[in-house]
DNA sequence: CGTCATATACTTACGGTGTCAGTTAGTATA
DNA sequence: TATACTAACTGACACCGTAAGTATATGACG
């Protein structure tokens, strides 16, 4: 008996006396895509599919077909998102104080939603939208004050940002240590041939109990003196 | 009929004379990660299933769990195997030249299979075998060779290996635009508000037809100069 | 009121996924 | 020859993205 109507669901019902209204909000992009991150952030990337995201909206996954082309548009749309969430810190006197705090509120995003680093790495396309433009519009016009060349303002920018991201990668990926993984760690740490990989050895404790903030900030200066030497000397 | 073996099918029988022996080579966690890898770089990563890496060595997908834990064993394997492929360039008399080379060679590396960065991301757990940390015990023997206070060898590795990784990040995943997006960001190109974004417009072209290998350098550039800055003045 | 149009949510179905559990065949040893 | 072991195969389950079709609520117009 496939089509016997038990009962209307309980689905928006607009004449029913005895159970309220009970309307949900009605669907939207960004209903749906503030859902998908919320799912991503709280579940992680392989949780993130159309029927959980539905779910999390009390909606069958296919009704999100009626705001999102289909899932790359929706994880697009996260991107978008955290993009537009960019708080853009004040600028400063310096150029330098300048770009740091740019650089810091960058590695702040990334980190507020540490996935959509993986997610821009699967995406695989340029981000278009002006809301994911502004913070880079907003980084390139501090690096014009350094006093670069027309041509290597963009080019410092890669660098940077290079930089940021790449960091932050390595920071939220746990690539080379950190707190999360201390005892995994000390485990390899015994059986470490320290005559092969002495270097790695000497390295040990700082792969352990590293600041993060302050080795972002090491990294950063490096950029920045380097930036420095660069227009001091003339174009290199 | 589901008992009826028409054929012994043609696996492994020694005794068969009309046709060959036919003996496929026996499976083998490395021939695995081979083919899971060569199926990575030629049809993307989400083709990397266990029936595609299993039919890819004529064996049902069930048959690589003699071999390979689960597919994040696989994954993993594919990243260690990828590792072990660096080919360390010689030292040079100066350690700046040779931090080069080695940045060169850590970003062809990548460059080769460029998924693995994504698979990295995706991860999200330290390397621990051998053959993928002799890469990063080379790039730590370079930096010491730099004159660098013990503690911050590591700091200015993760400097590096932020970069580079970031770098070609970007690259591989055309975030910030590149030749194989051409058509479409000139498309975008004529639709951006430009009184709104006047310092992405400027650099839009630099944005299209960009030399990576030359603003890798530059950046690269970047942090060596810092870095020589800073050990020249002494510890930041 | 009736009726039609539109929008939006639901249902079904298909071929794919990772992998648990059970089966089979070929080989080495007792 | 009997036994144990290895390494392949088979079937099943719960999930996935999504094409195609269906049902219902709402607004417009008579």
């Amino acid at each position: 008996m496939p089509k016997t109507p038990t009962k209307p669901a309980s689905l928006p019902n607009s004449a029913d006396p005895d159970n309220p209204p009970e309307r949900r909000p009605p669907l939207s992009r960004e209903r749906i895509v503030r859902a998908a991150l919320r799912v991503m952030d709280e579940e992680g990337l392989e949780a993130v599919s159309m029927r959980r995201v539905g779910r999390e909206l009390r909606v069958e996954a296919m009704s999100l077909y009626n705001h999102v082309a289909d899932k790359e548009d929706l994880l697009t749309g996260v991107i978008e998102t955290v993009m537009s969430d960019f708080e853009f810190p004040p600028d400063a006197d310096d150029w330098k104080e300048s770009a740091r705090r740019a650089a810091r509120a960058w590695r702040d995003l990334l980190k507020a939603h540490p996935l959509v680093i993986t997610l821009m790495s699967e995406q695989r396309k340029p981000m278009t939208s002006i809301q994911a433009l502004r913070p880079m519009e907003h980084a390139l016009s501090i690096l014009r004050t350094a006093g670069l060349p027309d041509g290597e303002t963009f080019r410092a920018f890669r660098a940077f940002g290079g930089y940021i991201q790449g960091y932050v990668l390595a920071e939220v990926a746990n690539m080379f240590g950190g707190q999360e993984v201390d005892i995994h760690l000390e485990d390899i740490a015994r059986l470490l041939p320290t005559e092969e990989l002495p270097h790695i050895a000497a390295s040990l404790p700082h792969l352990f109990r590293c600041d993060f903030d302050e080795e972002f900030e090491y990294g950063l200066d490096l950029m920045i003196r380097g930036l420095e030497a660069k227009t001091a000397s003339g174009s290199g």
